[in-house]
DNA sequence: TGGATATCATAGTAAAAAGGTAGGAATTGC
DNA sequence: GCAATTCCTACCTTTTTACTATGATATCCA
């Protein structure tokens, strides 16, 4: 049950731009801002542009940028975006293969829960509750 | 963010458990009903002993058993017994390098979320819900 | 038009974790 | 003593994670 460390990337790149919204940021800013190989970057960033979480720009003045305002995007479709199912077991999506499987309720509970608080927090809350604690 | 099947059978077996309150329950009888490995079963039951969550008597006679009344087992601890931390990341925890970290509020609040639901289910919870499906 | 500066696609790889298996020792009841 | 049980722990195989590396492709601009 640990959120992976490309998931935690993920996540803090797509604030990163949440914060520079309409600018195109390149990958070496990126880079710079977070201490990661460009390669390992590049590759995040490739798995948030096909998820629809970024937009990118080729060419020499190319970059990337966030794809909908920080309002728009959910953790939850960064996170899907960065193929983190947060699908606690197969119980919850129906291929339990136990009809009866005591711990399928238990399971959509908790389900449920962490749903409703990742498809209910943006980046725009991330950004104000960075903002709220740095001063 | 899986959790581990481990985690699950061992949830499924202290169930089991507790369905039969104040029984020994032989590993041989929990194999039956469960199409886990002797092996594989004991390891678990292992884990769930170390944790306090069964108590277990050797010798001919022997078995496991509940160490306390299933209203008294939460989910959590049940599953800290089999090892699964479902500590979402270590900004949670304190062990963020970054004091400043913009995932650190977000995970707080997942993390809360789950620790609520966890520990305050039990696994009476789970055999109340079980009963009341199987009708 | 060519080269500098970008992103894009994908193969490879070392280390760790997951998911078991296996062998044998220790305990208890009869 | 012997059968039935739990206990301990080393080992193994497969999958996943977390990167690294190579080269192709696109765009701008002098």
């Amino acid at each position: 049950m640990k959120l992976s460390t490309r998931a935690r990337y993920g996540l803090r790149i797509t604030f990163l731009l949440g914060v520079e919204t309409d600018k195109k940021v390149s990958l070496s800013t990126l880079v710079k801002q977070t201490d990661l190989s460009e390669k390992y970057l590049e590759q995040i960033l490739g798995m948030l542009r096909r998820g629809g979480i970024v937009e990118s720009a080729r060419g020499s003045t190319g970059g990337y940028s966030l794809s909908r305002s920080p309002e728009e995007i959910t953790i939850k479709q960064t996170l899907e975006a960065l193929d983190d199912a947060f699908e606690i077991a197969d119980c919850v999506s129906g291929k339990c293969p136990d009809e009866y499987c005591p711990n399928k309720l238990i399971f959509k509970r908790l389900y449920d829960g962490i749903d409703g608080i990742l498809a209910n927090t943006t980046i725009a809350d991330m950004i104000k509750d960075y903002r709220c604690i740095k001063k």
